[in-house]
DNA sequence: AAGACAGTCAACCGCCTACTG
DNA sequence: CCAGTAGGCGGTTGACTGTCT
């Protein structure tokens, strides 16, 4: 069939779940050559798919360092943390989860979590907490709570760009020294799932800038914004978890790095960038 | 046993932005 | 500056699975 529009032959992509074929050539394709052109990448696989579906499935599903677990409760803490600053930016609150992918933050937070807020709702005082919270336009409360929390935060500040695209009354929030998202290299993680050393392929001189982009990452989100936001999500967690199993639980100020658990060098705090699958 | 219902999650859709010619 | 294209993102859908009656 002819798209008579735009004069190109029109491709009925395949649709729907994917085969365990389909997800093994895509899988050995882009390893073996990187994605390059998304668009160009089904063509070259030999896949009936489009770019875009390809693009996801290798995102959600194919692409190394996936947990495909369930989410741990540090997990649901750090999501019920940003969530409650940055509002529905599930790209954002998974780039501070190691191996968690957008979608499924997404789908985490709408099966879960905001079942177990509703079901807290009126029993926890974290309840009228974030009401009042929410209930306030431009959040001055919680603006208050922070700036009175850190001096990092300052909402005088802000851009008025970034004031001006707010979906939630949070996206207000201007966090100072806010560093651009470090990046992960196809080159630097490819080989963590080849079973090679990293130390191996990585010249020293990457691991060390990964290091320090790591730190700089650890700025996203203040120390101290983390620890204010850690009032309420220790409500929030213990409104619905048992205390055994949350198991003594200290939620004292905890060190950025333990909050997104950086103690795993790999991936923690790094945002895995795709962009950069580049064909050699 | 089987049908109804609810929950979960992979995948799609459509919009937006950035990039390129 | 503009149009076309690709990629990214959040919302939504629908297939599948488990549970209830």
């Amino acid at each position: 069939m002819v798209c008579k529009a735009c004069e190109k032959p029109k491709v009925s992509y395949k649709k729907g779940l994917w085969s365990p074929d389909e997800d093994q050539r895509l899988r050995d394709f882009i390893l073996k050559h990187g994605h390059g052109r998304w668009s160009s990448v089904p063509a070259r696989a030999g896949l009936q798919r489009n770019g875009k579906s390809c693009r996801l499935r290798w995102i959600n599903y194919l692409r190394p360092g996936l947990k495909h677990s369930d989410f741990t409760l540090e997990e649901e803490r750090i999501v019920m943390k940003l969530h409650t600053i940055l509002g529905n930016k599930w790209s954002q609150i998974a780039m501070h989860l190691p191996g968690r992918t957008d979608n499924e933050v997404k789908n985490h937070w709408n099966t879960h979590l905001k079942k177990k807020l509703v079901k807290i709702e009126g029993s926890s005082p974290h309840a009228s907490m974030t009401k009042s919270l929410e209930s306030d336009n431009g959040c001055p409360k919680l603006e208050k709570l922070i700036d009175e929390n850190s001096n990092q935060i300052s909402l005088s500040e802000s851009p008025d760009s970034l004031k001006s695209v707010s979906p939630t009354p949070y996206r207000s929030i201007h966090v100072a020294n806010h560093a651009p998202s470090p990046k992960i290299l196809f080159a630097d993680w490819l080989p963590m799932f080849s079973g090679n050393d990293q130390s191996l392929s990585a010249p020293e001189s990457d691991r060390v800038n990964c290091q320090q982009e790591s730190t700089l990452n650890s700025e996203v989100l203040s120390p101290k914004l983390l620890q204010f936001d850690t009032i309420f999500t220790e409500v929030f967690l213990h409104g619905f978890e048992d205390a055994r199993i949350y198991g003594g639980f200290k939620l004292q100020f905890e060190p950025v790095e333990q909050i997104f658990g950086f103690h795993d060098q790999a991936y923690t705090g790094l945002e895995l960038n795709h962009d950069v699958f580049v064909n050699p």
